[in-house]
DNA sequence: TCTGGGGTCCTAGGACCC
DNA sequence: TCTGGGGTCCTAGGACCC
């Protein structure tokens, strides 16, 4: 039995900063407006690109040394995500004066359920969004692209078909006209291998898919792709997600180094590292995990870890480090060049004091806790790498060579000659490739 | 689109049960 | 030893997003 208010037509609004990391560093310091500015620094790649550094002609992704020939005068930062975040919190505070009714989608994008909401402000949806957009931009000296319709699917259309400093607004009569000129793989939802599978019916457009029957599509396709068929034709089906997110189901920390190194100690110490932050993150949400995904990332992209189970949940580094260490050297080749490291925390569980296990090492780990709990209030006032353990040293000193080798005498550093691992611990080689099969794929 | 860093959700298929 | 039908749970791996 629906609810009655479930039928009623929504106004949803997506709200998305314009280039917004360029759009950030450009707000904290006033000296930047107006000036072609890029973020990426640290990854030698173009992340951000200011509009005065689009208008010249630089694009996402373009290599650094590229951009120094090419325009000199462009000004090139590292990416600075603290200040990032905060910035996009003040874009969800702004909005709430509007609605509390706010989904934080992304660091520079969010969505809004504005509906019921113009007795209360004495304005219609329209005018909210351009309201909202007002102070937004000026209270954050940046602009900002809106999209108001019926549903997040045709709002986020929306707000992409006038950037920058757009406003534009979808009302379910002119959806069909508006969907005829989006290519359907720029549906948000639709990635390439969706959208090669569509072509193959002939579907080009938003407006092609959107007007497919619902027999067909129930026949082709898969949750997904319904739910967003049923979006496109303004039937509300994906909810906002409004609670802040209290918890996560896995944590992951990597880290990509240029140039890719053949050091092991250097490779143990920058996973160490991974290790120990992805731990910062679990505790302070309180989590523990049972199960590990580790990886080295060598030069050709490819993965080549172990997923390992713990035998206590955890979220001490070094009872990861512990089995970690013993699966490193099957996993490294000498002589090979890697270009990162990196830590997934999996199936995280609420952290359990009272957890056992069979080799006795709880009541070890207990003692550590209390160590850790020092450690992060520690980090909390003087910034997150007060301390840390021997093992990262090399990682965080950026000097890894002579310090990694004192470390390893005062046998902080688990030995990297190879060990056999027992063969009950794991399930084997973990596959990570990248393989394109079809997503939503042929339903018989 | 030549590749950062961080996530989520969905489905197929096997194991196991009655 | 073969044959049925139906259910649940879990895992692996895929696709997608910013």
């Amino acid at each position: 039995m629906p609810h009655p208010l479930s039928s009623y037509p929504r106004a949803i609004l997506h709200i998305d900063g314009d280039a917004f990391f360029a759009s950030c560093e450009q707000a904290k310091d006033p000296s930047l407006r107006g000036k072609p500015v890029v973020t990426g620094k640290e990854r030698g790649i173009v992340s951000a690109a200011s509009y005065e550094a689009k208008a010249l002609g630089v694009t996402r992704a373009t290599p650094l040394h590229e951009v120094k020939k090419n325009f000199p005068q462009v000004i090139i930062l590292s990416s600075d995500y603290e200040s990032y975040s905060l910035y996009s919190h003040r874009m969800y505070a702004i909005t709430r004066r509007y609605t509390p009714q706010v989904e934080e989608y992304g660091i520079d994008e969010c969505f809004a359920d504005i509906t019921g909401m113009r007795r209360v402000h004495g304005m219609t949806y329209p005018e909210i969004a351009r309201k909202i957009k007002e102070e937004l931009q000026s209270e954050l000296h940046m602009t900002f692209s809106l999209g108001l319709s019926a549903t997040k699917v045709l709002a986020k259309i929306g707000s992409k078909m006038d950037k920058p400093d757009g406003l534009t607004c979808i009302p379910l009569r002119e959806a069909t006209q508006a969907l005829s000129k989006i290519p359907v793989g720029r549906v948000w939802g639709i990635g390439p291998n969706t959208a090669a599978y569509l072509n193959r019916f002939g579907i080009r457009t938003a407006g092609d898919f959107a007007n497919r029957s619902e027999a067909w599509v129930h026949e082709h396709l898969s949750k997904p792709g319904i739910e967003l068929w049923q979006e496109l034709n303004g039937e509300f089906t994906l909810e906002l997600a409004i609670d802040a997110k209290e918890s996560y189901q896995s944590i992951s920390k990597t880290k990509t180094f240029t140039p890719p190194s053949v050091d092991s100690a250097f490779l143990y110490a920058q996973l160490s590292k991974n290790i120990e932050n992805a731990c910062i993150k679990a505790r302070r949400y309180s989590l523990a995990t049972p199960c590990v995904f580790f990886f080295l990332k060598s030069q050709d992209f490819r993965y080549h870890g172990f997923e390992i189970k713990l035998p206590f949940p955890t979220a001490n580094p070094q009872d990861i480090l512990r089995e970690v260490a013993l699966y490193f050297p099957k996993v490294f080749e000498k002589g090979k060049k890697y270009r990162a490291t990196g830590i997934t925390l999996m199936k995280l569980q609420e952290a359990d004091p009272t957890q056992l296990d069979l080799f006795g090492a709880v009541g070890k780990s207990e003692g550590l806790k209390r160590v850790f709990e020092n450690v992060d209030a520690l980090a909390e006032r003087y910034g997150k790498h007060v301390v840390f353990l021997g093992s990262s040293f090399g990682a965080i000193t950026k000097s890894s060579g002579s310090l990694y080798s004192r470390v390893t005498r005062e046998g902080e550093v688990p030995e990297l000659s190879q060990r056999a691992a027992p063969e009950n611990l794991f399930k084997g080689e973990t596959a990570r490739k990248r393989l394109s099969v079809p997503l939503l794929g042929e339903v018989s």
